[in-house]
DNA sequence: GGTTATACGGAGGCACCCTCCGTTTAGCAA
DNA sequence: TTGCTAAACGGAGGGTGCCTCCGTATAACC
């Protein structure tokens, strides 16, 4: 066996430690999210509340912390399905998901614009992400079809293209309520009738 | 007749002022050529050897520097056709036209990296470029023509497209030599048997 | 409670952006 | 030639962002 291997059990890691990557990551996706282009790390430090060496002890590089904060709000996404899932409302619950897909979709244009269309991210995180928010999307719809009130014929993957598809045509300045009020017509038109 | 219209004779432009602007075009299309997308406005200005306040005076911001940058090479490129048309060898004015357009295709790179693909410049300037281009690179493959040493059914309008082809086609970091080289064995093609 | 590995935070050094204004100089007229 | 002055010069200065380094604080463990 591997001579090489830690011998020393690893101390844990500080729960402070834990709490301001948390607060980074938000912090950097809001600070993305806003689209200007124009996202210093000193601000998403500023945001977070944290110094700037704690940003950068975390995530040494810009991509880093990009990378994590977008892989953190598919995590958030994939979470929140959960929890909407045991909510009462099948067509509400698919609703409000699909709505907060609209802050990950923000973050992600905000990496594409910072990082100057380098090819976003690794090819593992699309993969990734793909994956969980098919899943988080097929829990919902499932369900609502289950409980008899959203329709049979539409593949989760459909719904999700359908998404992507009002996301990204919205390319104005403040296109996030635009996009808040097609989605409201999209899941309408979800309802079994 | 319009009153507004100025009535006291302007004093003429100061030589010195035209020397900088000049030199800070020069140095632009330096600085942006080589491409690493990361061309500072102050490296600029110390290429030119002027101050930077000098530079904002003449081109108050990034794009009106980079657009007037553009538009000099290409009138370098049209009035070093006139000179190359008076030489000796066609073919070899040819050869030497087409490889002073790799230094254009340089500024132009830089360009559209350090303004983040902002549809390069205006279409207005597009025009201009590619009307002026064109009339350059028809009046050398029409005096080769006439020499009989320029085979005459290559249109320059087609000669122009494989220069664009040749290169814009490569990406690699140094990528000059080897358009270099594949100039030459085009040009070597063109010549009448 | 004491020890210590970890993590924190921000000062500091550097580069760039852009503005403002005192200084210099080229053009012009006498 | 000389003097005047509009025009141009240049760089200091104030602001921001990047990233590193290291003295200080503190959570985990005994």
């Amino acid at each position: 066996m591997a001579i090489t291997e830690s011998s020393k059990a690893r101390r844990k890691t500080r729960a402070d430690s834990i709490r301001n990557r948390e607060r980074l990551l938000a912090a950097a996706a809001d600070v993305f999210g806003v689209g200007d282009g124009q996202a210093s790390l000193e601000a998403v430090a500023r945001k977070a509340g944290v110094g700037i060496g704690t940003l950068y002890r975390h995530f040494p590089t810009r991509e880093a912390l990009f990378e994590a904060a977008y892989r953190h709000e598919v995590d958030q996404l994939a979470a929140l399905a959960e929890d909407l899932a045991a909510g009462s409302d099948p067509v509400d619950a698919l609703r409000r998901w699909m709505q907060a897909n609209v802050r990950l979709v923000a973050t992600k244009r905000g990496m594409v614009e910072t990082l100057q269309l380098a090819a976003y991210g690794s090819s593992e995180l699309k993969a990734y992400s793909s994956e969980r928010l098919l899943t988080a999307a097929r829990q919902l719809v499932e369900r609502g079809v289950a409980a008899g009130v959203i329709r049979g014929d539409i593949p989760a993957e459909d719904l999700l293209r359908a998404l992507a598809g009002i996301l990204y045509a919205q390319t104005a300045g403040d296109w996030q309520p635009a996009a808040l009020r097609l989605i409201d017509v999209l899941v309408d038109g979800m309802r079994a009738r």
